[in-house]
DNA sequence: TCCGCGAGCGCG
DNA sequence: AAAGCGCGCTCGCGGA
C-alpha cells in the first residue's frame, strides 16, 4: 500500500546547521528518500540553513530505511554502500548480481549508449534493495547492522532510534521495489518499432476524474524545524553525521565547498609546447576513449576571429573504474581526476604549425573511436571547420552537454504563477543589476551564485524555463561556480596564468558533467533522440557557416520602396484621425506629440472608438457593425471583418483599411531593414543562428539574427535569396507531413487509406465530410477542409475555427455549421479523436510517468509528471498545477491541453528533418560534394546551394535522404517529398 | 536608461 | 470545463 494513503501527520525531517557538511546532509535525505520506493517522492528543499524534508504520510507511516525519533525521523543512509556491506554476509548471490552489472555498466559507459546494462545494474539494485527490505521486515538485525554496517564507525550518535521504535523501520510494507530505470513509455524508443498504446474509446475521455492524490488533509507546506525540536533533531543527526563523514581537517565551518571545486583544483593542467606533444595528447585522449573539449577563441564570428585555445580533458579514472563520479552519483569518486591540455595556437612557432594543429583536432573529431565531449560544440565545430578553410570534415561520436541539458529538462518549467512561491522554497532571492534594478528571471542561491532562468512573457502562463550554460548546468549538477568575467575576456594577446586555468576548468568540468547527463539520458529513455540530435550538429554547423544568398541592391530598393508605401499609409491614417477630431492621450514621461501614431496600439484604439462614436457604431467597449459585435483590438483578422462589413466610404472602413497597408508595409521594411543590418561583411550572406532545442522541448530548430524562417512568402521578398552565380537553390519539404505523421500516431485507417491512394489530402476530407465524391468538392468545401486538417488535429475547438475558416480562408460559416464540420471530421477519422482522448490522459493523474531529474542536493530523483513523446522518442514533460475538480483538487498538467495533441506530431516532423540533416551531410561527405552546401532548415524543409551542373543529381539525392529517412519513422504511411532546383527562394 | 510587459505579426 | 501548436522580432508604454 502506498504510504501516502496511510492516515496521520506529516513526518518532518530537519537537519540544522549543516555548515559545511550540509551536501551531505541532502545527499542522506535523498538516500533514505529512494529507499521509499513506494511512497510518491517527498519533498526536499533547504531553507536558509534548514534542510526540511516532508513526508506525504504521516508520523506513523513505516518508512523503510529511516528511524523515528521523537517527533521526527532521522533518515539513515541506504547508499549503495551499505546495501553491499549488509548484502556481503547475507546474499552474496544478490551482491555477486550486482558487482557484475556494476562491472558491466562501468565498461558500458564510454559508449553512452548501453541501456541494456544500465537496466541490468538497476533491476540487481532493486533485487537486493528489495532482499534489504524483506529482512527488515522480518526483524533481521534489529534495524541497526543493516543501516551501519561493520566497516563505518559505529560511534553513539550512529545508534539511532531507541529500540521500541525501530518497529517503525521494520514495519514497512515492502512495496513493489522501485522499477528498474522506470519512464515514460519505453515505446516510444527509436530503436523499436514505433508502437502507439491502444487508445480507449473516445467516449473514455473525461468519465471519472483520477483519484485524488493522497487525502488533502494531509496536505501541508513545506516547513523548516524551528525551536526545541530542531535543537534535539541537529545534536542528533549532527553525530550521526561526525560519525559517518568525519570533518576533514582544515575545512571552513558554515562556508560551503563543492567537492568538484576541489576535483577541479587538483586537475592537472599541462601547456602543450608543440606540435609533436599535441599530438601525444591527441592520442591519449583515444585511449582513453573518451575526452572533452573546449575552445576559446579571439572572438564570437567564425568568420572573422579565430580559434586561440584548445582545452583538451582527459579523464583520468580510479584504479579498476571507468567513471569519475561516486556511486552516489553526486561527490567525485576518490582515485579520480582529470589531466587538461591546453594548446596556445598563437604560440606555435609556425603558421603551418598551427593548421596541423587543427587538422588533428580535425582527426580526432572524425575518429568514432573516441567520445568527444562539449558544452555547445557547435560554437568549437564551427571555429574548428573555418579554420580549416570552411572543408567539411567528418564528426563522430559527438556528446553535447548543452544538447543533453536541454533534452533532459524536455519542456518543463515553472509556472509564473508558483515563481516567486517556488523561489522562496528554494532560498533564492532576488537578483540586481548594476543599477539596482530587480530582475525578473535571475536570483542568487544562499552562496551568492546567480541562477538564471528564461522566462517567456507572451505565453498565458508566463514560464520559467532552466536555462543550460556551461556556468548553470556545471552548478545545477555539480555546484562548481565557473566565474564568467573570464570568458568575455580579451583572447588575443599575452594570456594570464589565470585565463588559462580558467579555460582549463571549463573543459575539465565537461568529463563529470558528461557522465550525469548521459545517465540522465539514459534513465529518460532519450538517448536515441540525443543520437539524432548530435548527430545533426555538422549540418547545422554548416548551415551557419554557409548562410544564405541575399541579393542586397535590390533588398534596398525594395526597403525604400516598403518605407515610402508605410509612410503613405502613415498619412492617411493621420488625416483621418485628425479629421475626426483625435488628439492623442499624454504618455506618462514622454513629450507631448501631435499626431497619432499608428505604432501605438492605444492611440489606434483610441482612434478606432472615436470614428466608430461617430459612426454610431459603439456599443459599450464594443463595436457593433450589422448586428455583429466586435472587441475593441486591433489585430489583424479583427480589422478585415470589420472592413468587410462597413460600407465603402466610411471613415472607419478606410482607417482599418489603411492600418492593415501600413502595417503590411512597416512590417517588410522592418525585415528588410534588419537583413541589410545583418549582412555578412566578409561573405555577403545571410547567417542565421540556429537554436537546436528550445524551452518546450517540441524538437524544432528556431532561428535568430535573423530569423529566417519567418521570410515572407508570395511577395517579392523570398526572390532576394537567390542563388549565388553559377549556382542554383534546390530546395525541398515534406508534403502535409503533420497530417502524414498524424496518421501514423493515431492509426486512422481512413487517414491512412487516403494517403496510401495518393489522393488530395484536403479535397478528400472535405468530401468525406459533405458526403460527396471527391472531384464533386467545390473549391469553397476543399478551403474549408484545409483549415480543418489544420486546426482540427490540435484540438481546434468550433469557435475558434470559424473564425480562422474566415480570416485563413475566406470560409464564411455560422457556429452551428463549424461545430458541425468539426464532428464531421471525427467521425471521419475516429482513430484521431480515439489519440486524443489518449494523450489527454497523460495530462491526468492516472496518466503521469517517471520523469528523472538530477541536481547536486538530490542526486538521482523521479517524479511522477505529464509527459508525451514523438516517435523519435523525444521526451516532453510538464509540471503540474494543483486544480479544484469537482471531485476534489487533483493534479494536472500546467498549460494548455492541446499541448498533448500537437507536440508529438510537431515533434516527429522536427526529428524526421534533423535526421534527415544528419544523413544528407554524411551523403554529401561520402561523396565529396565539396561544393553542395546545406544553406538552411525550415521545419519541413531543407534548403541547398549546388553548382547549376550538380542541382538536378543533388535534389535527387536531396529527396531520397529525405523520403528515406521519414519512412524510418512513418512505416505505415507514405511520404511525398517534393524536391526542386531553383533561382531563387520564391520559386517554390 | 534599463527592464518587464503586452500587442501584434511573419513563418511552419 | 476548456482548448490549435511551435518560434523570433518590433514597438510602445510604465516604473524605477
Amino acid at each position: 500500500m502506498p504510504a501516502r494513503e496511510a492516515a496521520g501527520e506529516n513526518s518532518v525531517v530537519g537537519l540544522k546547521g549543516m555548515g559545511v557538511r550540509e551536501f551531505f546532509a541532502r545527499r542522506r535525505a535523498r538516500a533514505a528518500i529512494q529507499a521509499c520506493g513506494d511512497m510518491d517522492v517527498p519533498m526536499v528543499g533547504l531553507k536558509g540553513e534548514e534542510l526540511a524534508v516532508e513526508f506525504r504520510g504521516g508520523a506513523g507511516t513505516p518508512v523503510a530505511g529511516l528511524e523515528k525519533r521523537g517527533k521526527s525521523v532521522v533518515p539513515p543512509t541506504l547508499s549503495l554502500f551499505h546495501l553491499e556491506a549488509w548484502a556481503r554476509e547475507r546474499r552474496p548471490d544478490l551482491l555477486a548480481r550486482l558487482r557484475a552489472a556494476q562491472r558491466a555498466v562501468e565498461e558500458a559507459f564510454l559508449p553512452h549508449e548501453e541501456e541494456a546494462a544500465w537496466a541490468e545494474f538497476e533491476a540487481a539494485k532493486a533485487a537486493l534493495e528489495r532482499a534489504w527490505r524483506e529482512w527488515i521486515m522480518a526483524g533481521g538485525g534489529g534495524g541497526q547492522d543493516a543501516l551501519f554496517p561493520q566497516e563505518e564507525p559505529r560511534g553513539e550518535g550512529a545508534k539511532g532510534a531507541p529500540e521500541a521504535d525501530r518497529g517503525a523501520v521494520g514495519g514497512t510494507a515492502p512495496g513493489p521495489a522501485p522499477a528498474a530505470p522506470a519512464s515514460p513509455d519505453p515505446a516510444g524508443a527509436v530503436a523499436e518499432t514505433p508502437r502507439v498504446p491502444a487508445p480507449p474509446p473516445p467516449g473514455g475521455e473525461g468519465a471519472a476524474p483520477p483519484a485524488p492524490n493522497g487525502d488533502p488533509g494531509t496536505e501541508a507546506p513545506m516547513v523548516g524545524l524551528k525551536g526545541k525540536e530542531s535543537e534535539a533533531v541537529r545534536d542528533a543527526t549532527e553525530k550521526v553525521q561526525q560519525s559517518l563523514f568525519p570533518p576533514e581537517p582544515g575545512a571552513a565551518p558554515g562556508a560551503f565547498r563543492s567537492p568538484w571545486e576541489d576535483w577541479l583544483d587538483a586537475a592537472e593542467v599541462a601547456r602543450v609546447p608543440d606540435l609533436a606533444a599535441w599530438r601525444a595528447a591527441l592520442e591519449e585522449a583515444r585511449a582513453a576513449g573518451a575526452c572533452a573539449l573546449d575552445t576559446e577563441t579571439t572572438g564570437l564570428d567564425p568568420l572573422q576571429n579565430r580559434v586561440r585555445l584548445i582545452q583538451l580533458a582527459v579523464p583520468l579514472y580510479p584504479e579498476g573504474k571507468k567513471r569519475l563520479v561516486a556511486d552516489d552519483w553526486v561527490s567525485p569518486e576518490s582515485g579520480g581526476g582529470a589531466r587538461v591540455y591546453v594548446l596556445d595556437l598563437f604560440a606555435l612557432p609556425r603558421e603551418g604549425d598551427r593548421r596541423e594543429a587543427l587538422e588533428a583536432v580535425a582527426g580526432l573529431v572524425a575518429d568514432p573511436g573516441v567520445l568527444k565531449v562539449g558544452h555547445n560544440l557547435k560554437f568549437d565545430l564551427v571555429f574548428l571547420r573555418a579554420g580549416l578553410g570552411g572543408r567539411r570534415i567528418p564528426m563522430e561520436r559527438l556528446f553535447d552537454t548543452m544538447l543533453a541539458s536541454q533534452l533532459v529538462t524536455a519542456g518543463d518549467f515553472v509556472p509564473g504563477g508558483q515563481w516567486e512561491k517556488w523561489c522562496a522554497e528554494r532560498g533564492l532571492r532576488p537578483a540586481r543589476n548594476d543599477r539596482g534594478q530587480e530582475l525578473k528571471a535571475t536570483r542568487v542561491d544562499a552562496h551568492g551564485h546567480l541562477v538564471e532562468f528564461e522566462h517567456d512573457n507572451q505565453k498565458e502562463i508566463k514560464p520559467f524555463y532552466p536555462t543550460h550554460s556551461l556556468q548553470q548546468v556545471a552548478h545545477r549538477h555539480l555546484e562548481v561556480w565557473l566565474p564568467k568575467d573570464l570568458q568575455a575576456s580579451d583572447w588575443r594577446g599575452e594570456l594570464s596564468e589565470g585565463q588559462v586555468r580558467y579555460a582549463a576548468r571549463d573543459a575539465a568540468v565537461l568529463l563529470p558533467l558528461y557522465e550525469v547527463l548521459a545517465r540522465l539520458l539514459v534513465l529518460n529513455r532519450l538517448v536515441e533522440v540525443a543520437k539524432i540530435e548530435f548527430a545533426c550538429l555538422p549540418a547545422v554547423v554548416e548551415i551557419e557557416l554557409s548562410g544564405m544568398p541575399f541579393d542586397a541592391p535590390r533588398a534596398r530598393e525594395l526597403l525604400a520602396a516598403a518605407r515610402e508605401e508605410a509612410a503613405r499609409h502613415r498619412g492617411e491614417l493621420e488625416a483621418l484621425a485628425a479629421g475626426a477630431g483625435f488628439v492623442p492621450r499624454p504618455k506618462k514621461g514622454k513629450r507631448i506629440v501631435a499626431g497619432l501614431n499608428p505604432d501605438s496600439s492605444q492611440d489606434v484604439l483610441d482612434c478606432l472608438r472615436l470614428l466608430a462614436e461617430g459612426e454610431g457604431l459603439l456599443a459599450g467597449d464594443r463595436l457593433s457593425v450589422g448586428g455583429e459585435e466586435f472587441d475593441l483590438e486591433s489585430r489583424d483578422e479583427t480589422l478585415s471583418r470589420l472592413a468587410s462589413r462597413l460600407p465603402e466610404g466610411s471613415p472607419l472602413r478606410r482607417f482599418a483599411e489603411a492600418l492593415r497597408a501600413y502595417r503590411a508595409a512597416k512590417k517588410r521594411a522592418d525585415f528588410l531593414q534588419k537583413w541589410l543590418e545583418l549582412l555578412h561583411p566578409a561573405t555577403n550572406r545571410l547567417h542565421p543562428d540556429l537554436r537546436q532545442i528550445n524551452p518546450q522541448g517540441v524538437g524544432r530548430f528556431s532561428a535568430s539574427n535573423p530569423n529566417l524562417q519567418q521570410c515572407p512568402r508570395g511577395s517579392d521578398i523570398r526572390q532576394l535569396f537567390r542563388a549565388s552565380e553559377g549556382k542554383k537553390l534546390v530546395v525541398a519539404d515534406y508534403s502535409a507531413i503533420e497530417m502524414r505523421i498524424m496518421a501514423q500516431l493515431s492509426g486512422d485507417k481512413t487517414m491512412r487509406e487516403a494517403f496510401l491512394e495518393d489522393v488530395d489530402i484536403h479535397r478528400f476530407t472535405a468530401g468525406r465530410m459533405a458526403g460527396k465524391a471527391p472531384e464533386d468538392v467545390t473549391k469553397e468545401e476543399r478551403q474549408a477542409a484545409k483549415a480543418f486538417n489544420f486546426g482540427l488535429i490540435y484540438g481546434m475547438q468550433g469557435i475558434t475555427l470559424q473564425l480562422y475558416a474566415e480570416t485563413s480562408y475566406n470560409v464564411k460559416m455560422t457556429l452551428g455549421e463549424a461545430e458541425a464540420a468539426r464532428e464531421a471530421f471525427f467521425r471521419t477519422y475516429p482513430a484521431v479523436a480515439a489519440w486524443h482522448a489518449e494523450q489527454a490522459r497523460k495530462g491526468r493523474e492516472r496518466g503521469f510517468a517517471d520523469y528523472w531529474q538530477h541536481d547536486f542536493g538530490q542526486g538521482f530523483h523521479r517524479e511522477k509528471r505529464p509527459w508525451v513523446r514523438t516517435l523519435g522518442g523525444r521526451l516532453r514533460v510538464w509540471p503540474t498545477v494543483r486544480e479544484e475538480g469537482r471531485e476534489g483538487p487533483y493534479l494536472r498538467k500546467a498549460g494548455a491541453f492541446t499541448e498533448l495533441y500537437n507536440t508529438p506530431d510537431q515533434g516527429t516532423g522536427a526529428d524526421m528533418v534533423k535526421c534527415a540533416m544528419a544523413r544528407l551531410y554524411r551523403e554529401l561527405l561520402k561523396r565529396g560534394l565539396e561544393d553542395v552546401k546545406l544553406v538552411a532548415t525550415v521545419h519541413d524543409e531543407l534548403v541547398l546551394e549546388a553548382p547549376e551542373e550538380l542541382a538536378e543529381q543533388v535534389a535527387e539525392l536531396l529527396g531520397a535522404a529525405m523520403e528515406l529517412t521519414a519512412s524510418r519513422f512513418l512505416p505505415d504511411v507514405p511520404v511525398e517529398v517534393e524536391a526542386a532546383a531553383c533561382e531563387t527562394w520564391a520559386e517554390k
